[in-house]
DNA sequence: AGCACTGTTTACAT
DNA sequence: TATGTAAACAGTGC
């Protein structure tokens, strides 16, 4: 469940789950998802520390500890389950964090791609992987018209390619682009340097707007494999492009086409975004 | 049955 | 350097 608004509702109900507690034993079952730590390590780094707070960068999650910070990256499929002791534990959970009041919190990942990173300071924190080259958050002053612009100039790549590289804006991905770029009027393939500086300022608008709102709604479920325990949101009924091949666009009404940009399924209507409108 | 797809990122090719 | 493709993995749908 992992672009910037579903990592963010997980990031508030694991808050309001586990915060304060301490991690009593750490079970880590695939062990190359730990990433800069051997799992004997890992183990030992994390047992007996307290969590004192979660935090959200990007798409990934950061358990802050009282000595170091757990990095966490759900990639296609990761989940967290705040769970007792009752439950089963099934072949695609990954790891198990035990807790000082007896539950325990599951990370469960079909695909096995989500990754674990463990820094024992804030300065490493930052200033290694993962962390160390996303860009700005889309909430952050600082992510404005200039700074986009500055971003594109030079680049000749699709703008949703651009968009969905994390060095530049943390936190898109493949949905909620199409959703943006569906908003602003442009054609996912549209030359990145070609971009008017309206429609520049337009991205940056719709970034925001479009991931708020999903906040909001608590993000968006497709794949609907929902457990009890999982977080589910509602944005998929705002949806107006994405996995909606053959519906008519809210707009125009005509059909909206998927294609491919960057080998990710794009979802974009011919009419309201043209791709031919340089003037 | 087999292939193409999937809310991601990166390592490697050209 | 910049851009494109394949790979990590498991499941689903055509």
């Amino acid at each position: 469940m992992p672009e910037l608004p579903e990592v963010e509702n997980v990031k508030q109900a694991l808050a309001s789950q586990i915060k304060e507690l301490y991690i009593t034993e750490v079970q880590v079952r695939y062990e190359p998802m730990i990433k800069n730590l051997s799992y004997e390590d890992f183990k030992h780094k994390l047992e007996q520390q307290r969590i004192k707070e979660i935090s959200r960068r990007g798409k990934y999650l950061i358990f802050h500890l009282e000595k170091g910070y757990l990095v966490s990256h759900l990639r296609m499929e990761g989940r967290y389950y705040y769970t007792d002791s009752s439950f089963e534990i099934n072949p695609h959970i990954h790891s198990i964090f035990k807790l000082s009041n007896g539950m325990q919190l599951l990370y469960q990942d079909t695909r096995k791609f989500g990754t674990f990173h463990y820094y024992e300071d804030e300065q490493a924190l930052n200033h290694a992987q993962p962390l160390l080259k996303l860009g700005l958050e889309p909430f952050s002053p600082e992510f404005n018209e200039s700074y986009l612009k500055e971003k594109l100039k030079n680049k000749k790549k699709p703008i949703k390619s651009l968009l969905l590289d994390q060095s530049i804006v943390a936190g898109l991905g493949n949905i909620y682009v199409d959703e943006v770029l569906f908003r602003s009027r442009i054609h996912p393939e549209k030359i990145s340097h070609k971009l008017t500086d309206e429609e520049i300022k337009n991205v940056v608008k719709y970034t925001v707007e479009v991931l708020e709102r999903a906040i909001e709604l608590g993000g968006t479920t497709i794949r609907t494999f929902r457990s009890q325990h999982g977080v589910s949101g509602t944005y998929q009924d705002e949806l107006l492009v994405h996995q909606k091949e053959n519906s008519p666009c809210v707009i125009c009404q005509r059909e909206i086409k998927k294609t491919k940009v960057g080998g990710r399924g794009t979802y974009y209507c011919e009419t309201c975004q043209p791709l031919e409108t340089e003037q």
